[in-house]
DNA sequence: TGACAGAACGAGAATCATTATCGTTTAATA
DNA sequence: TATTAAACGATAATGATTCTCGTTCTGTCA
């Protein structure tokens, strides 16, 4: 058995084998994503971050949250952050969605068997509907570049390793 | 096929029910809305406008893109649009999302049946992963409103904060 | 049918999230 | 410790969206 490294320890570790330096602020960003459970945004990270370097700069911020989420040591909650995308669709259905091109396809919601949750959220949430989304490349997309991984544009320069 | 006839006669119902004036500019927006089969953008929107009302303003089509989601003529394809949200959590997972407070919560992908698929898509899409989203009302948001139905409009977070 | 009031429009300024630029500082390494 | 590329901070630029305001149009009613 290794010794069990500490989150500082895994994050230089993992920090050199992309080549990247291992900077405070990009430490002190890193720790508070992982510090917070909830799914916070770029400027709610700057907050947090500037508590404790109130120089930082949001840029900084935001160029190592895209630097984590090209290393897969982040992810985006959703694939549709960004411009409105509108559906004129009333069926209930559900999507498809491609990782390179960002089309979305409809699916009828009759083509997938029923979700279900096994146990009832503890929380009081309300359940309004279940939202599917199927994630990876379309056609066109695939036939024009089969050989890779399919795994979105931004990680297409790394290898996708977990941490 | 007076398809195009009947639609029109529809909208014009739709918006006599919501009071809403049918202008041109309101007509033409949401035919070339229905009219695709995509999943647009707002500016994707104003060029097609564009060119049948070449004098049209893009505040225009994004008033009455907000206006016909109000109504529920249209939906957005995700909850998501606008900022940035950074999920630091590798555990495979899914998410509950409230529609009043926008939060988001982690549900373990053991919580939920398999997602299955009943017939393979005929379109070569290559499925990487599904994603759930469950789409309701979280307890702190139904306990401090809980009498209204959850499903109010993108806006409702931003004009309705206070009640 | 004409006039009025309020809704909707067009133009463009303002705002918000995000990215890019650039000169300075810092980390990695020899 | 000196060198060099990476990273930083400040700030300008960009892109999407909203807001403002003066003008025009729609719906309604006399």
């Amino acid at each position: 058995m290794q010794t069990r490294e500490s989150l500082q320890q895994q994050f230089e570790t993992r920090c050199r084998e992309l080549g990247l330096a291992v900077t405070h602020q990009r430490t002190v960003i890193y720790r508070e994503l992982i510090a917070t459970g909830e799914h916070p945004t770029p400027e709610a990270v700057y907050e947090r971050v500037k508590a404790q370097i109130p120089a930082i700069s949001l840029g900084t911020v935001y160029k190592n949250v895209k630097t984590f989420l090209d290393a897969g040591l982040l992810k985006e909650v959703s694939l549709h952050h960004g411009t409105l995308r509108l559906d004129a669709n009333t069926e209930p259905h559900h999507h498809m969605v491609c990782t390179r091109c960002r089309r979305i396809f409809d699916v009828p919601e009759a083509e997938f068997e029923p979700v279900r949750l096994k146990n009832l959220p503890e929380s009081g949430f309300q359940i309004d509907r279940y939202s599917i989304e199927v994630v990876g490349v379309c056609g066109a997309c695939a036939a024009a570049r089969p050989e890779s991984s399919g795994l979105g544009p931004a990680s297409a320069a790394h290898t996708n390793q977990v941490l």
